[in-house]
RNA sequence: GGCCCCGUAGCGCAGUUGGUUAGCGCGCCGCCCUGUCACGGCGGAGGUCGCGGGUUCAAGUCCCGUCGGGGUCGCCA
């Protein structure tokens, strides 16, 4: 080793000792006489004081030096109690500039709290990430992983790697596909997930399996969002779902004990239809209460032409009454831009008296009895929504949030889990767009493969709105942060849930008819989760977006600030990769899936 | 793809109703300084105001387009 000892490490037991430390220079103090350079490695800061000005004059911030010295008590009065090394200081004897630093493009020093542009701190994110909370948050991410680990090394799973140049697995996102210069005119798909693996590894009889799996979607992005993420991947055989809720939490508890928290097992369950109901997402934040408010039976009568509806609901804001019109109009424009017509709203004065604009389009009944119906007190709103259940309550659920904002609810240090179960199974195709019912009117919630529950396994067809899926999200103050299901292990039941997808034979075995293949072979039950590994890290370490606990990740657009990636490759390049091979005639392309993979395999 | 916000020195920002020489802090460079720890002092360099077009006697400022970034809805477990 270049050092002796870490700078952090100094302390009083050592005064006295000559010591060799390695780091970078986070900061100097030239004196003239004397100078003191702040050492900074990965274990902290140390003091250096060189008494040779010639030594010490050209030294910059960022160098990189070797310094060889005594151990000294710093003189009565000059401890820095910031600094866990404060008691104690090197002087230098030797100084070796092991490496010259360029002037920076933004200040790395501990010292200084600088804030700095995500811009600039993605293009240097080297330099980013030696500055203390970035670093902590990298840090962090492997002791969560490490944690995983640990839970489920002790519970006897097995870590197994799955393919990333594979075939399209079916979730419905757009996949990032890859040329295969073998087979010209054929492309990889980069996976989704590893969902289709994780069950051919159960029919593999692995029984317990995990992995730290990094997934590529194709879509648009997102603060939460990226065009490749990691998930903690698990399944299991020969499990119900109180089996995978039961390992999720123990995994849950350890994380959370890295931060100090002990997470109350078990996590409470709410149904997915309570959630809608009651919050307006399937996400609920129980951080804080105001729950919607079902107002439909209440309006059954009145008036009032907007709320004439197949439902109105309302939350309340707490003192939200003495807003001014012009925070009222705000609040219009923000439903607006959620795509509603607007946000009906009604004041409570102090004295009881109900004021805006929507208080006088109701009945006198209405409005007599409307304080008690949503539970307000003198001084609230009420904010409304009306239509369709499924647009109403959304937009109630986002109103919610905000008013949580807004008023201060959120307590954020609070930490609040809960499990959202019993989601439905399928949900109508296009239902957005009102696309008249037919071949094909529903599609899954989860994914084509989650089974129906115990109770619905048989009869699912009968009532496919209603019917609910052996399916359970995991979601922590509003974000969801992980979710699984039971898987359908049967050939029977597989082939009616494509039925009711609109999916017929010929197409499942092009899209999935290796899975499908080797569920012939005694697939045994099994279900898992998977967890979202970058939102998880991102919450234990307070950070806005999943891009601080990100090593090096992509800007808006799928853009990587730093190396320039996408980029145009060479002719050549295109040439050898059959970027731009015809694909082959139609004929040739009848049962899709095994013909690359073969020829790629030969 | 829709909507909103941002783009001025290496970094973070200011720049009035359009007005002549575009500022501030940090950083950077030089000199000075023997107990600092956000050290201090003196001096200095550094700007296609994202890009293109337009309006105007005059544009960092107003208009149109475009590129980049962020947020949000759509999309997406």
């Amino acid at each position: 080793m270049l050092r002796t000892h870490t700078a952090g490490s100094l302390r009083a037991d050592l005064i006295g000792q000559t010591v060799t430390l390695t780091g970078w220079v986070d900061r100097r103090r030239d004196h003239g006489g004397v100078a003191f350079i702040d050492l900074r490695d990965a274990s902290g800061i140390a003091q250096v004081v060189i008494r040779d000005e010639a030594v010490a004059h050209g030294l910059r911030n960022e160098y990189v030096l070797q310094v060889t010295g005594e151990v000294g008590r710093r003189p009565e009065g000059n401890e820095n109690a910031n600094l866990a090394t404060g008691e104690v200081e090197v002087t230098a004897t030797d100084v070796v500039v092991l490496n010259e630093a360029a002037p920076l493009p933004f200040q790395v020093s501990s010292a200084l709290d600088e804030v700095v542009g995500e811009e600039a701190r993605l293009r240097y994110r080297y330099l980013d990430l030696r500055r203390p909370a970035p670093a902590a948050a990298i840090r962090l991410r492997s002791k969560v992983s490490a944690a995983a680990r640990r839970v489920l090394e002790s519970r006897d799973f097995v870590e197994i790697e799955t393919p990333t140049l594979t075939h399209s697995t079916p979730e419905g996102a757009r996949d990032f596909v890859v040329p295969a210069r073998l087979a010209p005119g054929s492309w990889y798909a980069l996976p989704q997930s590893p969902q289709l693996f994780k069950q051919l590894l159960m029919v593999a009889g692995m029984e317990r399996y995990y992995q730290i799996a990094r997934c590529y979607r194709d879509e648009d992005f997102r603060a939460d969002r990226q065009p490749e993420f990691t998930q903690l991947d698990v399944e299991m055989s020969f499990v119900e779902q109180d089996d995978v809720i039961e390992v999720a939490e123990d995994v849950l508890v350890a994380l959370w004990e890295l931060i100090g928290h002990t997470i109350p097992t078990p996590i409470p369950r709410m149904t997915y239809a309570d959630a809608m109901t009651r919050y307006g997402t399937d996400k609920p934040d129980l951080r804080f209460g105001v729950e919607l408010v079902e107002l439909t039976d209440y309006f059954a009568q009145t008036p009032f032409r907007v709320f004439q509806a197949p439902y109105v609901g309302a939350v309340v804001m707490p003192g939200g009454g003495s807003q001014p019109r012009r925070t009222f109009d705000a609040w219009q424009e923000w439903a607006k831009q959620r795509g509603a017509k607007g946000l009906a709203y009604v004041t409570v004065g102090e004295d009881g008296e109900l004021g805006g604009p929507v208080a006088k389009n109701l009945s006198d009944d209405e409005r007599a009895g409307l304080v008690a119906a949503v539970g307000a007190s003198p001084g609230d709103c009420v904010f409304f929504a009306a239509g369709k259940p499924t647009e109403a309550r959304a937009l109630l659920g986002a109103a919610r949030l905000e008013v949580g904002r807004r008023v201060g609810l959120i307590d954020e240090s609070a930490w609040s889990f809960v499990w959202v179960v019993d989601a439905p199974l399928f949900k109508p195709t296009g239902e957005d767009d009102d696309v008249a019912v037919g071949e094909g009117a529903w599609t899954a919630v989860h994914h084509a493969f989650t089974s129906p529950t115990p109770e619905w396994v048989d009869r699912f067809e009968e009532d496919p709105g209603n019917a609910l899926a052996y399916a359970y999200d995991i979601v922590c103050n509003g974000n969801e942060i992980g979710g699984g299901s039971i898987r359908i292990h049967r050939r029977d039941v597989q082939e009616r849930v494509f039925a009711m997808m609109g999916i017929g034979e010929e197409e499942a075995q092009e899209k999935f008819g290796w899975l499908l293949n080797a569920f012939q072979f005694g697939a045994p039950p099994h279900g898992g989760i998977a967890f979202g590994w970058d939102r998880i890290v991102a919450l234990l370490t307070h950070s806005d977006s999943i891009r601080d606990v990100i090593a090096f990740p992509k800007s808006g657009g799928g853009y990587d600030p730093l190396t320039g990636a996408p980029a145009p490759i060479t002719p050549q390049q295109r040439k050898e990769a059959g970027v731009d091979a015809k694909p082959a005639s139609k004929a040739d392309a009848g049962d899709g899936s095994a013909t690359p993979t073969e020829a790629v395999r030969g």
